[in-house]
DNA sequence: TATAAAACCTATTAAAATGATATGTAAAGG
DNA sequence: CCTTTACATATCATTTTAATAGGTTTTATA
């Protein structure tokens, strides 16, 4: 029941760039060091995210990423979907209909729906400029101490 | 972010021995053949169980387990907590105080800390009384129609 | 126009976790 | 004493995880 790297890592570099939205097209050389995540291992992330409209990116000299739209305009929810291929707690639920032969006298269905929904309904209802907002004023409280 | 095998099965194990509380001591083959859940697996499962006061045991002939409490009295979450190792969605959440060097100023952090506590609330508020009761209600709506 | 820096692509791999099976020993009721 | 059960430990095949490796292609800029 964890989280992998690829979504723990995908989400930093997501808030990287969100940090780096003024800095144009920031590389995955720059942003692996600022996290000490390897490069070649966000390389591998990078096409995940691609699947869906996440990123814009510039080749050659100079080049990078940049987040395709604001900040508030991704879900935690949506970039763990993308990266861990599912959020759901169960294999059965990732299947509409359940191809369970014993989907219909399942005792733990219920639970399990309702685990995923909570899940879901959590990771949704956060977004990138959330994640953003707090850290400011994380660092806002510490520099008052 | 699955829930594994072991406790899918010791929650399906435990429902199963909930469910025939007046047949005595109930054996792991006759919840392995009702359950449809390898036996030898099952055996691996109990000692996990049994670091906690959840079954009552008696060895030997017509031997097997019982619960050692009511149903209401075992939350979901006591026992994916137990054959799961933790519930939460990232390690360091596992061991207070935090050990990640990053912690202090760690984007994420709040996010896990936040799902660990919907997964926990949600999975805490569900005992096997409760599972129980919905599974007769099933019946009864299948039997009407 | 050469070149360095970047994205992009594919293969390989070491280690760990998963989900079992196998082979016993110990206890206890009939 | 014998059968049935729990209990204990070892082994194993497969999959997943988390990378590393070694290239090719693109492109701004000097």
């Amino acid at each position: 029941m964890k989280i992998s790297t690829k979504g723990r890592y995908a989400l930093r570099m997501l808030i990287d760039l969100a940090e780096h939205q003024d800095s144009g097209y920031v590389s995955l050389k720059d942003i692996a060091q600022r996290q000490s995540i390897s490069k070649k291992y966000l390389e591998q992330i990078v096409p995940i995210l691609n699947r869906s409209d996440i990123l814009r990116t510039s080749r050659g000299f100079q080049g990078g990423y940049r987040l395709a739209r604001t900040p508030d305009k991704y879900t935690v929810g949506e970039i763990l979907r993308l990266t861990e291929g599912s959020l759901s707690p169960v294999a059965c639920l990732d299947h509409e209909p359940n191809e369970c032969q014993n989907c219909d006298n399942c005792a733990t269905l219920s639970v399990w729906r309702g685990l995923y929904r909570v899940i879901n309904e959590y990771l949704d209802g956060i977004t990138l400029q959330d994640i953003l907002d707090q850290q400011r004023q994380q660092y806002a409280n510490d520099y008052m101490i």
